[in-house]
DNA sequence: GTGAAAGCGCTAACAT
DNA sequence: ATGTTAGCGCTTTCAC
């Protein structure tokens, strides 16, 4: 009743070498089948059950897809690991969530190292471009994937959604509202998407010949508490924004937040609108304009080109960026009257 | 360029036999300056970790937290798998993160079992009283915390806030208030803790002399989505409650969206308190009233519980309920004058 | 101070 | 149809 059994043991009560065992349990080889009936019996009596560890040190497949986060905070990381979990169930993968600031710490390079191997593959979610970690996967050539990752090329499949692009719709939404003094709250630079989101946001302004202002673009680290302030300080300009693009929808939280707290009317004096579509962003009041990451279909993607290198497809360079839907919801209106 | 190294590789180059190369780069037995100097920097040179998979099957510590988590949509479970991963930061463990709604399934037990020898100990998160792998736990003596579980007695601490005593409390607040009519939200009956909360919901009550309506006990499946539909069931009575407090967060968000979308306002016309108090719920308009549930330290107990079973304390059943904190905000008032 | 042997639990390849 | 050998990468005896 203590401890795992182990193969040797459930052979001798069958009365067979293990290598027998082995073969009855797994259905491989050829087994008579009273041998095979004695080993499965034993082996439930014993509640056996294969050790993975062993077998994954032999290079058998573990049917695991590892999944390593660095900024597990965030309710979006939380919503792309639920999708790609889904995703890796459907098609028999279990995942495994390893969560770091980064994993080329001192005493985390050999567990990221442990992992690697005993994961099938591995899903990066929104990985820091300066993490020495990604060069160890690039060299390696270990199955991977980087999810949400725009800083630069790397010899690994990306799945993505069109940051510029997407950030750009955004804008061009509120302009095409009557905003003019539209601010932008960005995040943290790690990933490369926040730049990207900024860039799509200068986009729209300058296409719409509107000048973009420094002091109208604030950094709010992806978290609520940071869209908070980020919109407390552009509540304390001379000139309020009518509107307000943050970079992703717990910012914009935070924002309706400060404006609120200002007595201010969201969007009657001040539009906000956010980025993701997080389940929340349609149960706050009001609820929340945003763009929608169609996290289903990418983490399918990620899953599906994961599985293709585990089962050795080439690990190459490519990019699989996704377009993103604008949903308007109750945070956004016309400008007010100046 | 290409695989992992191996010892027997950094061995060779520094000219040193394997179990030397360990020894040095372990800095455990008996090694020469000259001899140590030379495998750190062969080590160095290929990028050498040790292979902890193969450490772990001869039996020693890997440093790892293994978090079992059955339920990983919901927002509360992100936030507790957040707080043991600082915990366990702390002290000098990684954490791993395991998502199944079950772990007694087919596939899944050679899985749960291989993660259970690799890492040093397991938190179980929200587990469902009914998997068959709590007794494989209980059985086996694997250092293991079950955390916000309340269905039955086990033979392993438990961590869990005082569910009945709190839910008691959030119901006396409306009664306080005045309400009268007041509806219960359980959630999903997996780990218990719905049913205490319902019991403490039925104990305030009583204690008022007020009746236990089952008109006025619904179900949400712990979910937002839940929350809505069973709130549109009470708008559905032909007498509304005045007061509805759900056994989560998530769902009292679902219920205020629903409250709304009939155009009824909180808590002007109907009230609304939580559970748990996850940070969304002060940025939601009207914030929400809630218990709130003392994470960081709940965290910190059951790292400390796991690690003192980890170095060798006996696995014993043992209760450690936490009390919760009325947090008043602003989906909670006074009772509308009948 | 260093190394050889043995073994963690499992299974492919090669006998028999 | 079954068993033997060998080895995955590492480290704990036990020798030298």
């Amino acid at each position: 009743m203590g401890k795992a059994s182990k193969l040797s043991e459930v052979a001798k009560i069958a009365g067979v070498s293990p290598i027998t065992a082995s073969r009855a349990i797994r259905g491989n080889g050829y087994v008579s089948e009273a041998a095979r009936e004695r080993v499965l019996a034993a082996a439930a009596q014993l509640n056996y059950t294969p050790d993975m560890l062993a077998r994954r040190m032999r290079g058998d497949k573990s049917k695991l897809i590892g999944v390593f986060v660095n900024n597990y905070g965030s309710l979006v990381v939380h919503e792309i690991a639920k999708a790609i979990s889904q995703e890796a169930r459907n098609i028999g993968y279990d995942i495994l969530i390893f969560n770091a600031e980064r994993f080329d710490g001192p005493g985390r390079a050999p567990t990221c190292d442990m992992l690697s191997k005993l994961c099938d593959g591995l899903v990066l979610l929104l990985p820091n471009g300066e993490d020495g970690y990604l060069e160890v996967i690039e060299r390696q050539r270990i199955p991977a994937v980087f999810f949400s990752f725009d800083a630069r090329d790397v010899s690994v499949p990306v799945v993505a959604v069109e940051n510029r692009e997407a950030a750009r719709a955004a804008v061009e939404h509120l302009i095409g509202l009557g905003h003019r003094r539209i601010a932008f709250i960005g995040g943290s630079r790690a990933t490369g998407q926040s730049g990207q989101r900024q860039k799509g946001y200068a986009d729209a302004l300058a296409a719409a010949g509107l000048p973009v202002l420094p002091e109208l673009m604030v950094e709010g680290r992806f978290v609520q508490a940071g869209g908070y302030a980020a919109t407390e300080q552009l509540l304390a300009l001379e000139q309020l924004p009518t509107a307000i693009f943050a970079a992703n929808d717990e910012m914009a939280f935070g924002a309706i937040d400060a404006i609120h707290s200002r007595g201010l009317e969201v969007p009657a004096q001040i539009s906000v609108i956010g980025f993701d579509d997080i389940p929340t962003a349609s149960g706050v009041f009001p609820t929340l304009s945003t763009m929608r990451q169609p996290l289903a279909q990418m983490a399918a993607c990620a899953v599906d080109e994961l599985v293709a290198m585990i089962d050795g497809a080439p690990v190459a360079s490519k990019k699989l960026a996704f377009p993103m839907e604008l949903v308007v919801r109750n945070s956004t209106g016309p400008a007010p009257a100046a």
